[in-house]
DNA sequence: TGTACATCAGTGAACGCGCGTTCACTGATGTAC
DNA sequence: TGTACATCAGTGAACGCGCGTTCACTGATGTAC
């Protein structure tokens, strides 16, 4: 058993890693396996050892999202807040809004995708899922919880999607509307 | 000077308004032009005599949605409701959710070409300001409204890309909160 | 009114490119003896 | 400890396909005479 498990779960984890960065960045169709092997020190062939095919990579790419191991900004924020108010803040952050390598996948809405795979879809819902559970715990409220994510997401989106003033304007339009959910609730 | 300019000028709708309904459906980059002229009742050749390139055409086509043609199905809805109120109503609706050919543009997010073509960012921006004005118009406040806009866009972006009961649960929960936001003002 | 002509909308074959995927091969490394 | 071997991660060329775009051509139609 030449090359150990190690090795090949690390070199699978390189291109995993890459992947996530540029698909976040560009979405699904911009992003070519070659690129996602270059950035990881590899070539072209050796991506079918690791993975079945590209629509795979990108599920992967997405559910790393909920792994511990990625960035969540608002985990080491003051403790004063509660987590719904620090998730907030930080999705709403200038830093958020400009992160296009680690921001939430939610944001860079895969139209293209999401018809076609099943698991992609399905990876895509499990990050949703999670982002309305933290709201959920903190306003004890699931249809709250749900628009809150909608006002989130929606927000971001838009505010990435237009250019100039417009975009800072619904950034913080929809920004000071979710304070207000959160402000309603008791603490 | 053969060919009226009436005959082009209907050729080139006929073109627009297939691509209109094959772009909302599936997005820029799952259709191709061979598509778009096989449903215009035409050939691959003759697209190049009518619009610049397949950028051109997009955003054309996402342009459309504020032509006076296109459908707006709040326009006929009860004279009792404020615009608003029917434009949410409209936005929110089943029959919303499931149209993928006429519905509004801004629930395609077109991703992967947003960040390239200036002429298609510039048309996707206009649409969300008509939304963003309708609801500013009722609501008296340009924050509220640009939340607003992006409740509803988020809500139903989301409800889409989601599978089973969650993407019901988002549609409603959405819709409701949207309808709380109108009952804060005064009719 | 009829005919030659010019224009240009529309045709369909072909080009070129990018890219996902396959495949025969290489070579690094762990294991058996 | 040293050597032959088997495995399989990784390489890079090649394949195949889809699709945007180009181009030489056709033919319908309005205009000039």
């Amino acid at each position: 058993m030449p090359y150990t498990a190690e090795h090949k779960e690390a070199t699978r984890r390189r291109i995993l890693e890459s992947a996530r960065r540029l698909f976040n960045d560009r979405g699904f169709a911009q992003v070519s396996i070659d690129e996602v092997m270059d950035q990881a020190g590899l070539t072209r062939g050796g991506f079918y050892r690791h993975f079945r095919d590209k629509a795979q990579l990108y599920a992967e790419a997405v559910r790393w999202f909920l792994c511990p191991e990625a960035p969540k900004p608002w985990q080491d924020c003051s403790r004063r807040k509660r987590q719904a108010e620090r998730v907030v803040d930080a999705y709403f952050s200038r830093d958020h809004f400009s992160d296009r390598e680690s921001c939430c996948p939610l944001l860079t809405t895969p139209a293209d995708i999401l018809d076609g795979d099943a698991e992609v879809r399905s990876a895509y819902g499990a990050v949703l899922k999670r982002l309305v559970a933290i709201f959920e715990a903190d306003l004890g409220d699931r249809d709250e919880a749900l628009a809150l994510a909608a006002l989130c997401i929606g927000g971001m989106v838009l505010a990435r999607n237009v250019e100039g003033p417009l975009a800072q304007a619904m950034r913080g339009a929809a920004y000071r509307r979710a304070q207000n959910m959160l402000k309603a609730r008791p603490c």
